[in-house]
DNA sequence: AAATTGACGTGACCGGAGTCACAAAACGGC
DNA sequence: GCCGTTTTGTGACTCCGGTCACGTCAATTT
């Protein structure tokens, strides 16, 4: 489907952008929708595009040789993806999966890496945004040294809200990961993610409304626990 | 200690820039000299400088909460860290720890920006390094998703030799790693590590060579255990 | 409405890596 | 060469998260 300059101007992203560059790289655009499960980027594939999520939610996701898979980060609307191909011309290297049905915008790499060079001002956001996906990766690594699982899944849970909404001393996540999708963030399995979340429930820390949302009611504990104050 | 433009030429980062560009920076280095276990950049400092490193080897190395040591990435000479502050005023995310003793050029942040804003090419060469830096995460984070810990280990090894000198069906690592700093970059305890060289030098695929020098014998093997193909 | 699918919940069991406690060896400084 | 320090080597024990095997439930499909 095609896309109008306007629609380019609402990622934050290319809104800096004069119009007459977003009409320039409107041609090179392309709206998709995918199917929860979808694979937006495939990995090993040099994909020649920058991915744009307008909403869902989206993960990229790497595999072992063993066929286990390892999550990497969570992409949230307004953001983008496949950005490295905007520096050099190796593939890809992890897949990036709809964990939501989610709408994107597929910008072609060789204008907008133009426009990039083009423009000083989005090169400096493109090189901020890579800096940013780094000092992220570190903090996720970070989060896999703790030896206290419990301790583990409440700071993914921490950096979640921090990346959503977020009140005072309460917070929202809509449309939630699966405990499997956190659990391959975390090198853990399915149910351990599953205790860790019946454990925060049955103490009023978190709490399910409806589906598709979940709501962290006392969020000074859940800080507490992810800071290792207390075992849970 | 002063430096040269020169000795900046020698990195392969600096090395396209022209003359007058190093001399505009040699004013603006200082050669350093750090001991074993010495700190050259702290995290949670805007340490405004970025380290190349000109001999030894350096680690980058995050802190959990409960004090464990996270081991992120090994720097060989000629390569550089503490890069993201080129892009951005956040403060270095991780230490970087001299593995032994080493002598690194810091070149100060803001005139190698300017450098780097002017000249394209060593604009694209570090975009490019970051690029491959995400990319390097991501194998790490990967290697961490194996449950299998001694392919854990072989896989990181691997790595490492191919960082390092490789000949068709051997390799050699100078002043290897030692254990602990293997075992911090894969999430495991020192005595696994050990462990681990100890039934890998039992099957002649490595041998010690002299101090500081590790010989890998069947390349071979090593890649089969380190793609799953036999259990060690 | 029945059937299928995928997410979530839960118990029992087990293996294997962490931990602890040493000993031995290698290294570095003097 | 000698001595303190660091690294490496090794055994025994423990424990806890993975795995397996279910059951439940809600959403979608047919």
């Amino acid at each position: 489907m095609q896309v109008t300059p306007e629609l380019l101007s609402r990622f934050p992203l290319l809104k800096p952008l004069p119009h007459e560059a977003l009409e320039q790289l409107a041609p090179h655009a392309e709206l998709v929708r995918y199917a929860r499960r979808a694979v937006a980027l495939e990995a090993g594939v040099r994909e020649g595009k920058v991915c744009f999520l307008f909403e869902g939610r989206l993960q990229g996701v790497g595999f072992t040789i063993d066929g286990r898979e390892v999550g990497l980060y969570f992409v949230e609307p307004g953001d983008f993806c496949g950005e490295l191909a905007l520096f050099d011309d190796n593939p890809q290297p992890e897949f990036v999966i709809a964990t939501t049905a989610a709408s994107v915008v597929f910008v072609a790499r060789n204008p907008l890496r133009e426009v990039m060079l083009r423009n000083g001002l989005v090169s400096n956001i493109v090189g901020r945004k890579l800096a940013e996906r780094v000092r992220q990766m570190t903090v996720q690594r970070t989060l896999l040294g703790l030896s206290n699982i419990p301790q583990r899944v409440c700071g993914q849970l921490y950096l979640l809200i921090n990346e959503a909404r977020r009140k005072d001393d309460s917070g929202e996540i809509v449309n939630p990961p699966t405990h499997k999708e956190i659990a391959i963030m975390l090198n853990l399995s399915r149910e351990t993610v599953t205790r860790v979340f019946q454990a925060l429930q049955s103490r009023r820390i978190i709490r399910r409304d409806g589906p598709g949302r979940l709501i962290v009611a006392d969020l000074a504990s859940l800080r507490h626990f992810a800071e290792g104050g207390e075992e849970l």
